[in-house]
DNA sequence: ATTCATTTTGTGGCATACATTAATTGAGCT
DNA sequence: AGCTCAATTAATGTATGCCACAAAATGAAT
């Protein structure tokens, strides 16, 4: 089929767009776990053959958030609750490293980076839009992340967050737990600012619900169907 | 159709064939970073078609093992110096976590594979053969690992290795080092038996060459060419 | 001789066609 | 009717070919 008038042109690219559109569809929770990808339907949906649909799914795979099962199909990858459990374990403490790092490699400019999503935090706990304060915590989040000034381990965080993501759309629903997450916020600050690594690191320890008690109430929230039986 | 001799007709699973081969020769350093990665030569030389090869070679990538550069082609990845730094880093960190796990954690059957582990280390550097070495300290970690029970971590610590493996082949050269791990496993595994979390966690941390003040030197036995040019 | 524009060539990206296998359906039998 | 098994179907896996882009090679102008 000649697309007549070449518009496009820009032929490279198309297997990234792919990936990351559906990427975002996974991590947004509009797909949810256990989605069926048939590469038909997804290939006509964006317009291409198979191929570029095929090596979306192929990355995606190999970075657990889609399960191929050979002459079986693709699907959203679903997660058991060991694993949950696991993913959360193992983000606290690499969140709490971060934090440490960044508290030990603190500057100026990683104070006003923090100075500023405080800001962004408090005016949408203030405003009290969920998704609003979801995306500021998110920011905050990263700022810390960049002032680890360890990409590896930025990298594997943002990882960890994409899988846990979709698990947890459900969280700052409640006045409460954004106030709660605030009041974190602004503890986890001082301790970085004032160079302080160890109240910087259980400061984390404790802002994500893993370490604490918050796990079981947080899997309470979690649709049943979004869960893999156990052996994985 | 007769005299049609059905040659191997395993045609299932060429590419995650073609993966695991990439993979191990990549990891065993045979594949060097910075290695060119012909789609062309690798289908020739593999006897199939260049698509397997290509989403072979997708998965690598999104695994960070392989840099596909649009249009430009693909080859085993290099890391750049803070790259390493920060991967050896973070490693430090994952695998005394791992280690702290583990000694919360510890039963009966972990004591036992400990012990078997760390009298296969002994013999080992008894006999003094550095790879067979490097095969027991393997499976000693790996012991560590499954002790955990934490299978998201035991993942990220098997990835991490295998991003590092290349460029620490040339560890266990000496019998003053085959000596020190050695002697780091036996306090590690008194901590994990005895259920001391700190301690182990602790003497975890000093046994990751990077903690410590080893990273200079382990960067000494590095090639430069590995190495990528700084901003990655 | 050096530099810049142009052509050439090689390689990657995507589409299409074919092969293979798992799921499905329906006929035949108990 | 229920069950078994075979033919069909539908989807994945692989092969092949065309096209676009980037680096290398070539040639012209300064």
């Amino acid at each position: 089929m000649p697309v007549d008038v070449p518009e496009t042109t820009l032929r490279s690219g198309r297997s990234r767009e792919i990936r990351a559109t559906l990427l975002d569809e996974i991590e947004s929770g509009r797909l949810p776990p256990g989605s069926a990808l048939d590469e038909r339907s997804l290939a006509e949906r964006f317009g291409v053959s198979r191929t570029p649909v095929r090596e979306a799914l192929q990355q995606l795979a190999a970075r657990d958030l889609v399960r191929i099962t050979p002459r079986q199909g693709a699907e959203v990858a679903r997660m058991s609750v060991n694993q949950v459990r696991g993913l959360m374990e193992t983000l606290a403490e690499l969140e709490a490293f971060a934090a440490r790092l960044a508290a030990r490699r603190v500057d100026t400019a990683l104070k006003e980076r923090l100075a500023v999503c405080m800001a962004r935090c408090e005016k949408a706990a203030a405003s009290g839009g969920s998704a609003e304060y979801a995306l500021a915590n998110s920011s905050f989040h990263e700022a810390i992340f960049k002032g680890s000034r360890n990409d590896y381990l930025a990298g594997q965080l943002r990882a960890a967050h994409r899988l846990i993501q979709r698990y947890r759309s459900r969280d700052f629903q409640t006045a409460v737990q954004i106030k709660r997450s605030l009041n974190d916020h602004v503890a986890i600050t001082r301790a970085i600012c004032e160079g302080d690594e160890n109240a910087a690191a259980e400061a984390m320890r404790l802002h994500v619900p893993a370490g604490s008690t918050g796990f079981s109430e947080f899997l309470a929230t979690v649709p049943t169907s979004f869960f893999e039986a156990e052996p994985a």
